[in-house]
DNA sequence: AAAGAATGCGCC
DNA sequence: AGGGCGCATTCTTT
């Protein structure tokens, strides 16, 4: 493995008088290439501000190195990589330091990771900038990051390329020496390909029709109003909500005005908030139809409202750019590792207005979601056999359902079972799911332990870590104060208040990261294969990655493709198991489909 | 007037 | 009734 560090140039000359003297070396903002082999660091060429993707095209031959054994070391993927994509150069590998040093410091707080690790140069992670936003020329990151004191500044005070190159050495030192060096390595490595998968979405976009989102809200909403008006329908629900609560002129966008003439109206409930209203319609027993009727405009107007103000003609205008919306995600974003996503609501956008998601003319959009997988990460981290059993097949809560029944607990049909393992692995202290739980934990004793014993190090104000070491961060510095703080009634329920967060938050984050972790090998294994093809495309394939969220993938591309890209990301989900837990007996299936419309999906 | 908190809803 | 988010709007504080 080759390792080449771009970076940025070390300055001509540095000190007061910089400038008054005759320029000599690179100009300011340029790139070099520096090459890692081992612990030899070797400068390499450089490349002025605007010419990274020349040398990056000609590093290879000019290096005599298989391109394929390269692997592209970026301060941030997300800034240094979009340059590159808009000349229209894909990376195969790469290592975002920023990430790689994110994921290292957390796990060197964390005794039993055993991790050794200090930085020599602090690299922040770097959000990617929104899509079409103008770059500026040269490396992004040069007054970004900086050396560390003990290691001695470069000569115009930041590191530059050499610099990070040392910061790599270190970064895979730690990884080597940690207590498992492969899971941890598998961590850094799928994080870096996941900076490479999100600045390739960014840059492609969601295929996105204009004209059929505007169709929908027009027939939903009315036509698109005037700045500051309601459109038609919204209005006339309006008015029809007020006349029905007896509030003439009510404004239902305020929830204290809406939750005053409510409760005159004889609704009670605590907030406006719809599943509150709709608990209070379903538990009116023989009352429940003149509940229903009073709520019912109440939810319709909610759900229209939020259509209107999240996905409307204003989000169409801010968002959709040439038929495409391009999410701009920030990986690892999330403390678990799960991605955030900043503008458009990428993570959220609603079953609504998906219909509006289509392939281009003679191309498909591959939608795959994979089925339940945080009880499956649960069976294989615990290696718990019944639970792997029940996700033997596609429906994993189903089974569950079916061991329940044959065991004689109380979890004997599949809604149960959900909500059974959800609050089980969410930590549910009440309702039915908590009712549930010695079920749950006569049946499941090894993944159930698991779960438990990750909380209780949170009540203790511990940290945890994910299957391939993501930690948790610690608690506050005042946290273990705090929780000691027992001197009153109203302290002392503060504190076990703020325990039983805390258990609930690292018991969900043990399951939730390494699902997130599953994803990015995922996610990982599709790029890779797209991009080796197969016996039918032996030069890879033109379909591309376009949309993430959490345990979904929606590819876009040629039609004819479909079937193979059906292929590989099921191939890629097996691989992405074998790769985290090697043999362990569980599967994750998926459901795919190939279609013209995301809501054709599901 | 601006900034921040609270409310509420969308997604997984 | 319980984990993680982003975002628009309303409400409160500065």
């Amino acid at each position: 493995m080759q390792h080449i560090v771009l970076g940025p140039a070390p300055a001509a000359s540095a000190g007061p008088s910089a400038g008054s003297s005759a320029p000599s070396g690179p100009a300011p903002g340029s790139w070099e290439a520096v090459l890692v082999d081992g612990d030899r660091i070797v400068p390499g060429p450089t490349a002025g501000p605007d010419q990274l993707p020349g040398l990056v095209r000609a590093l290879p031959d000019r290096l005599g190195t298989d391109p394929a054994s390269i692997r592209w070391v970026f301060a941030s993927v997300a800034t240094g990589y979009p340059p590159l994509l808009r000349a229209g150069i894909e990376l195969g590998r790469c290592w975002d330091l920023g990430l790689a040093q994110r994921i290292l410091t957390g796990a060197a707080t964390l005794e039993a990771a055993g991790v050794r690790y200090s930085p020599t140069v602090v690299v922040p992670v770097r959000d990617p900038e929104p899509y079409g936003e103008a770059p500026r020329p040269g490396p992004p990151d040069q007054e970004a990051f900086f050396e560390l004191p003990a290691a001695g500044a470069g000569r115009d005070g930041h590191p530059g390329a050499a610099g990070l190159a040392r910061e790599l050495v270190t970064q895979l030192a730690a990884v080597t020496g940690s207590r498992h060096p492969q899971r941890l390595m598998l961590l850094l490595a799928a994080e870096s390909q996941g900076a490479l998968v999100a600045a390739e979405m960014l840059q492609e976009g969601l295929p996105w029709r204009r004209d059929l989102h505007e169709e929908m809200l027009r027939r939903r909403l009315g036509p698109r109003p005037r700045e500051g008006e309601r459109p038609r329908l919204l209005q006339e629900l309006a008015q029809r909500l007020a006349a029905g609560l007896g509030v003439p002129g009510l404004n239902p966008d305020s929830p204290q005005d809406l939750l005053r003439a409510l409760t005159a109206a004889g609704v009670r409930v605590s907030s406006t908030r719809a599943w509150e209203l709709r608990e209070w319609a379903r538990g009116g027993g023989a009352d429940s139809q003149r509940r229903t009727e009073l709520v019912e405009p109440v939810l319709e107007y909610k759900h229209l409202y939020r259509l209107w103000t999240a996905n409307g003609w204003h989000w169409l205008d801010e968002w959709v750019r040439d038929g495409r919306f391009h999410p701009a995600y920030s990986v690892g974003g999330v403390v678990t590792g799960r991605w955030a996503a900043h503008g458009g609501g990428a993570m959220q956008v609603p079953a609504a207005v998906r219909d509006a998601v289509r392939s281009d003319p003679g191309w498909l959009l591959t939608v795959a979601d994979a089925s339940q997988v945080e009880p499956r990460i649960l069976a294989a981290m615990s290696q718990d056999r019944t639970l792997a059993a029940a996700g033997s097949g596609h429906d994993l809560y189903l089974a569950v359902a079916e061991q329940g029944r044959r065991a004689g607990s109380g979890i004997g049909d599949r809604t149960r079972a959900k909500i059974a393992l959800l609050g089980a692995m969410y930590g549910a202290t009440t309702g039915d799911s908590a009712v549930l739980m010695p079920h749950l934990r006569r049946l499941y004793p090894e993944a159930i332990e698991l779960l438990e014993r990750a909380a209780r190090r949170g009540e203790e104000g511990g940290q945890v870590a994910t299957w391939l070491g993501r930690t948790s961060p610690a608690v506050a510095p005042d946290w273990l104060a705090r929780v000691r703080d027992v001197g009153t009634a109203e302290a002392e329920s503060r504190s076990r208040s703020m325990r039983a967060a805390a258990g609930r938050f690292t018991r969900n984050f043990v399951v939730q990261g390494t699902a997130a972790e599953w994803a990015l090998c995922w996610m990982g294994e599709i790029r890779r294969r797209l991009r080796e093809g197969d016996r039918d495309h032996p030069r890879g394939l033109r379909t591309r990655l376009v949309f993430f969220v959490h345990d979904e993938v929606v590819l876009h591309g040629p039609a004819e493709e479909a079937p193979a890209v059906g292929r590989i990301v099921t191939e890629a989900a097996a691989t992405a198991g074998r790769l985290l837990f090697g043999a362990a007996p569980v599967e994750f299936p998926l459901t795919v489909a190939a279609v013209e419309s995301y809501a054709e999906a599901d």
